[in-house]
DNA sequence: TAAGTGTACTATTATTGTTAGTACAGTTTG
DNA sequence: CAAACTGTACTAACAATAATAGTACACTTA
């Protein structure tokens, strides 16, 4: 399920919460699904439970998942109106990219391309069944 | 010319990077131009000039800068036939925040008219004269 | 009760960030 | 050559962080 690399600078919870994030962005991991338990997790990927819960305190802080005592940790449903804090960030976050992309020169074209790709590989798997 | 967050998580000298980046991709510090020499600005920020020569460093290592003995630091023109390798890292990380950014609902049509502005201001600054 | 969950601690070790100081190599100006 | 500037390369020391190890507690489910 995971593959860290142990030899890296970023630290381990790091990266979790980079893969964990990423499963649930593409929709992987489902709202309301439930993770690994940190014991669980910590054993598979012989690592510290510590540091799982660490990512997963993270990832909770985040809004990606949330955490219920004695049951476990699942994903977090987005809630659109809640989560305006977390859009501003991030499209800050895509300035600064798209203008370091612009520096490069990438054509604008070409990134206005990507989004529309990503747009369509997002909501056309369900055209099926 | 600088604002450091000594109280902040992230490192001085990864700060110092991103913000000598940004002058650099808004144009603000032109190519060739010579940045401060490591003990001036060390002196002007009242930080180690160890830590700017990390921040140099790194910077040069990224492609923005060149440095030479004796001479100093300056802004590094861009070669777009050698910086393919950064086009497809700065792509890969993009593609990551456009998948959380449309995770978030933010709409693709939002993503697009945020590139068509920073691409027009980019060029469209040169006009008057 | 037992076994599973998350959570909260303490202690320890290794790594990293930062400062401080010294030194060396190259450039420029006198 | 000398002086003053540049970048660069070290060592040493301290503080903060990452990660492990171990223990314990609270809650849920069977």
């Amino acid at each position: 399920m995971f593959e860290l690399d142990m030899r890296s600078r970023k630290p381990i919870y790091e990266q979790l919460v980079d893969k964990l994030k990423e499963l649930i962005i593409n929709d992987i991991l489902k709202p309301d699904e439930q993770l690994p338990s940190v014991r669980t997790l910590a054993q598979e990927l012989t690592i510290n439970p510590n540091t799982i819960q660490k990512a997963y305190r993270e990832l909770e802080i985040q809004g990606f998942i949330y955490s219920v005592k004695g049951k476990g940790s699942f994903v977090n449903p987005i809630d659109m109106k809640k989560d305006t804090e977390k859009m501003d960030s991030v499209k800050k976050e895509l300035e600064k990219l798209i203008l370091e992309a612009l520096y490069l020169g990438i054509p604008a074209d070409d990134l206005i391309k990507l989004i529309k790709d990503l747009n369509a590989s997002k909501g056309g798997g369900e055209s099926n069944d």
